[in-house]
DNA sequence: TCTATATCACCC
DNA sequence: AAACGGGTGATATAGA
């Protein structure tokens, strides 16, 4: 059996120990490095990485570097000012790809594939002293400098075990396109989302006076609250004492969902205010953006963390995680300028492309696949525009996306507020209008049940487990499909130099210089197309890009009135506790 | 008092 | 029996 490892002189194992402060870049303590044929072994404490120009590895193309979550080894590569390795093979991502859609025993860390493989390693109360020591950060004692690198060493002998354990089932090219990716992570982790620092510390340091000013305000008249706490059973009392009926969940408990708030207050106006309340109070998480002393917003994207491969950073620490008003606090700095950049309708044009549907195609060519469609079925004349004829619009269009999903005729009549009879006829339309389409998705179920797993076109995989479901497995192909064309659109970018600072599923945020943003932006969006070829065998999506230039601030319509809303309220509060600006949003509160 | 679970809200 | 894909996280309540 050939050795996939040959073409390579030298095959580097890494690990590096490093400290990480919330918002920071990785602060390199130090680096174990071992070569795999020869054993050679560097260990090497952070000073005296600190001081080398380049790495004291081969990193060319003739080399393979090897590490476990790749990202984090080489974000401190970049910390150090080094070159990215050319050819990168990470072993948690080939680990997470080997797993994908099982249950996993141990996890997915460097101990839970050591397990899955029946190799020895350290214990983990070891390892987390030892990560615990790396994180503390300051200064070291030559014992603990000793600890520490013979700790490192313990990953990088896991992973001279781990290597030849996974090499036979590692399709190396595609391995390595992965591991590519890696250094695009690191590089877009290193770069990190310039924030107004000034305004989140505002909101930051306003919003608990701020919540307790809007109970006092508005529970006066409910009791309903304890503190800043929302109870049930006094909202279930005051109910009673006024006597109304209220919708009750399976379980007996009381429906409290935004919707069964608005349905009631439609009916009950009494009701109104409550919902607006707690509508705003559920409405932040700030306390844990990570936001690093440059005000950049930086934290793990956590790559090849969900089953169909997409990044899945904490919503918490990801300043994109939060509801949409939050992204008002993205302001490129003074002299630059940003942008956000999405495929048009990524999923639907990769549905049709990979299914090769022509009638899907055309109408993703078209620029309108909705109207399109209510077109080719026959619903509205040629010549309809979305003005024409925007209610049939929107009913194909919800139609469009919730085949993409799965949904049924029930809850596609819910979503319209149609009849039942309504939604079945637009998605027998849609079945009769995309055969091809609808017989490719069946076949990836098909094979899904057939072999037990699924790929994308470049090799990522799902197996058929506890959590599979028809509708999953359908959806497989195109969301990863999507995970894949972001991952290469993110190499390819960040390759040529392209100042990518955070991957969105379906789009990038970038930045660069005021004067250069829009060359910028037209050069990703070529990035962008090429991606999709490659993906889709030569179909090409489309990109939005909404360009902010300095001092303007990113915002996004969904979260304009809440961002403008909390900011009038904070000025208020900042200025004067008795004149708060009042807003139509909010009107009931204040 | 801590933890597990259910529910809900938000994102693409 | 359920019938909307992939997620994270806060909160309220029940149970140990």
């Amino acid at each position: 059996m050939s050795d996939p490892l040959r073409p390579y002189c030298e095959i580097w194992l890494v690990d590096f120990e490093f400290s990480a402060e919330p918002g920071e870049r990785p602060a390199p303590l130090c680096m174990v490095a071992r070569e795999f044929r020869s054993g050679r072994t560097l260990r090497i404490w952070g000073d005296s990485l600190a001081r080398m120009a380049r790495p004291p590895l081969s990193v060319g193309a003739d080399s393979l570097f090897v590490a476990y979550y790749a990202s984090a080894e080489l974000g401190c590569f970049l910390s150090l000012g080094w070159p990215m390795p050319a050819r990168v093979l990470d072993l948690f991502t080939e680990f997470r790809n080997s797993t994908n859609g099982l249950p996993t025993t141990a996890g997915s860390s460097l101990l839970g594939a050591l397990a899955y493989y029946g190799l020895d390693a350290i214990g983990a109360a070891e390892k987390a002293e030892m990560r615990e020591l790396a994180m503390r950060g300051g200064e070291y004692s030559e014992a603990e400098r000793v600890a520490l690198l013979d700790y490192c060493e313990t990953d990088v002998q896991a992973l001279a075990k781990l290597l030849p354990a996974m090499l036979p089932n590692i399709d190396l090219p595609r391995a390595l396109l992965r591991g590519r990716y890696m250094a695009a992570v690191a590089a877009m982790e290193h770069n990190g989302i310039p924030i107004d620092v000034e305004t989140l510390n505002a909101i930051r340091g306003n919003w608990e006076a701020l919540k307790a000013e809007l109970i006092a305000r508005v529970d006066s008249s409910y009791g309903v609250f304890e503190g800043l706490s929302f109870r049930r059973e006094r909202f279930a009392a005051w109910l009673v004492a006024n006597g109304l009926p209220w919708p009750r969940l399976e379980s007996g408990e009381l429906a409290l969902d935004d919707d069964t708030f608005r349905q009631m207050a439609r009916t009950y106006p009494q009701v109104a205010p409550l919902r607006e309340l707690r509508h705003a109070l559920g409405e932040l998480r700030l306390e844990s953006l990570a936001v690093g002393r440059d005000g950049r917003n930086r934290c793990l994207l956590s790559p090849y963390q969900s089953t169909t491969g997409r990044n899945q950073p904490s919503n918490a620490k990801f300043v994109f995680g939060p509801s949409c008003w939050i992204r008002s606090l993205i302001k490129p700095p003074p002299g630059r300028g940003i942008a956000y950049i999405d495929w048009s309708q990524q999923e639907h044009g990769i549905a049709a492309a990979l299914s090769g549907d022509p009638k899907m195609m055309a109408a993703y060519t078209s620029g309108d696949p909705y109207l399109t469609f209510a077109k080719q079925a026959g619903a509205v004349p040629a010549d309809a525009t979305r003005q024409s004829h925007p209610r049939e619009r929107e009913r194909f269009k919800v139609c469009t996306l919730a085949v993409q999903y799965g949904m049924g005729a029930d809850s596609l009549a819910c979503r319209l507020k149609q009849p039942i009879p309504m939604a079945r006829e637009l998605l027998r339309l849609h079945r009769q209008t995309y055969p091809v389409f609808w017989a490719w998705s069946q076949s990836a179920v098909d094979h899904a049940m057939l072999f037990g797993w699924l790929h994308t076109v470049f090799g990522w995989r799902v197996h058929v487990g506890p959590r599979s479901n028809p509708r999953s497995l359908a959806n497989f192909p195109m969301q990863a499909n999507g995970a894949e064309m972001l991952r290469l659109a993110c190499c390819l970018a960040t390759e040529s130099g392209i100042e990518v600072i955070a991957p969105v599923h379906d789009a990038v945020l970038i930045e660069a210089p005021a004067d250069e943003l829009q060359a910028t932006v037209e050069r990703m969006q070529a990035a962008m197309r090429e991606a999709s070829r490659r993906v889709l065998g030569g179909f090409e999506l489309l990109s939005d890009a909404k360009l902010v230039f300095s001092p303007d601030r990113y915002s996004d319509p969904r979260g304009e009135v809440m961002w403008n809303t909390v900011v009038g309220l904070m000025g208020g509060m900042r200025t004067s506790a008795t004149t708060l600006r009042t807003d139509a949003h909010l009107s009931y509160l204040i």
